[in-house]
DNA sequence: TCAAAAGTGTTGACATTACACCCATGT
DNA sequence: ACATGGGTGTAATGTCAACACTTTTGA
């Protein structure tokens, strides 16, 4: 009897951001052949974990999260829940769940959780040993149906993003208008034009600037801006689209 | 050892529409003392079952439709899954599973699915015995966590159906222009202008006016269109919001 | 002939796009 | 002094909201 539940897992796409690029945390499977201590195969999933026997699924996506970054009180959402029959059944996965949990149901149910760190945050030994970031267009080789599941997530990610405040997750608390601008143009992948990106946010009251001023730049130093939760709870309002 | 998974459900709340409500489809529970037969208590829950040995998440909220309204082929979306350890812990709740499942875990995760059915093809004689349709503004008493699912999966209808024709599941293939309005003012809960809405429908060249009008009404009979999924596919484009 | 719902266009307000020049700083 | 990104406004276009009268049918 195993202190977790058998078929039951929760995986977490933690997406991060540096600027230019919006990034994957993933960690390192690799099978050795028990014998000659050769290498069988290299790949790489997002941080999944059985959910424990009397654990809220949240809970157990909340454990995940703080074992693999050390962080807290991050941003965090279900996206999907995968219960195909055949996700574990790729040859590379079943050699590796025959080598390391024979005891293991082979169809395991799985919540994916989509969640966004500011990653400068992400306490760096943690992600130095077999786990690292992966820029979302250039994933490497991934285990089980983490492909899948992190196209999923960044679709979800995408539709929200436009919607809800979100973005503010990805940054450091004090910003500038031109890496606001850079995280969406990003992860929408998409042009904006800079004066009517401004347009927009100025209408935001939610997003305000600091007497504050960039540091140490070799141009003219960029205004500074916080998102208010706060703020933003208080003014937003329902916005129509009726646009099937 | 049974048949099914011990702790993973798929529940699934059924929408129907008739001209001027939104239903959902929900099932008697009675639980009656043993011995003297007395009613303890009854309420009502969404369409569930646990998921089988072997068999898909979404293969088992498939036969759960099959099963409660005799369709195949209609539409059926995983909202989101809920697992909460005290999600089944109600008074009632416990009353219930002890007297008639007591051997089932009591932390089970349900995996909710939203679907939406022509409520004039589910079959009669099985919604006749103890399931029927109820107004989503006006739910009798209901157990487990279901009034909590049923919320959401009317949020996540109504969050579609600005963004997808799936409206259309809900009624019959042929319709008239007012019935469409009808069914947005109800599941959207608002009211819309008749020539702005006959405007924006005129775009979209997925709803295909028929040679055909309404007949035996007691007025000028109303135009009949019908849905193209085929075109629509062909002709949907994404729009950018970007609309935090 | 009456009641009931179908059908139809125009205008003003607002939101979105496209676009080019000067500014402050570090090197 | 130069390179780099920061900051700003206007005009044209498209989209959305508001609004009232005529038509067709069955009773």
């Amino acid at each position: 009897m195993h202190p977790y539940i058998n078929n039951l897992s929760v995986d977490c796409v933690i997406f991060g951001f540096d600027n230019n690029t919006l990034n994957v945390l993933l960690t390192k499977r690799q099978l050795d052949d028990p014998e000659t201590g050769e290498v069988i195969f290299t790949d790489y999933t997002v941080q999944g974990h059985h959910v424990l026997k009397g654990e809220r699924i949240n809970d157990a996506a909340l454990r995940v999260l703080k074992d693999k970054t050390g962080l807290d009180n991050i941003y965090l959402e279900q996206f999907y829940t995968f219960g195909d029959t055949n996700r574990l059944h790729k040859e590379r996965d079943q050699l590796w769940l025959k080598g390391k949990f024979p005891m293991m149901s082979d169809h395991v149910i799985s919540v994916g959780y989509c969640s966004l760190v500011n990653s400068a945050k992400v306490q760096p030994d943690l992600q130095h040993q077999d786990t690292s970031w992966f820029p979302v267009d250039n994933l490497p080789l991934l285990g089980f149906d983490h492909e899948t599941m992190i196209m999923m997530a960044l679709e979800f990610l995408r539709d929200k993003i436009r919607k809800e405040p979100i973005g503010f997750e990805l940054l450091p608390e004090k910003f500038t208008l031109t890496l606001l601008q850079n995280l969406y143009e990003t992860v929408l992948g998409i042009k904006l034009d800079r004066r009517n990106f401004r347009k927009k946010v100025a209408q935001m009251k939610y997003i305000i600037s600091l007497d504050e001023k960039q540091k140490g730049v070799a141009h003219k130093p960029a205004q500074v801006f916080i998102f208010s939760k706060d703020v933003y709870e208080r003014t937003k309002k329902e916005k129509l689209d009726f646009s099937i």
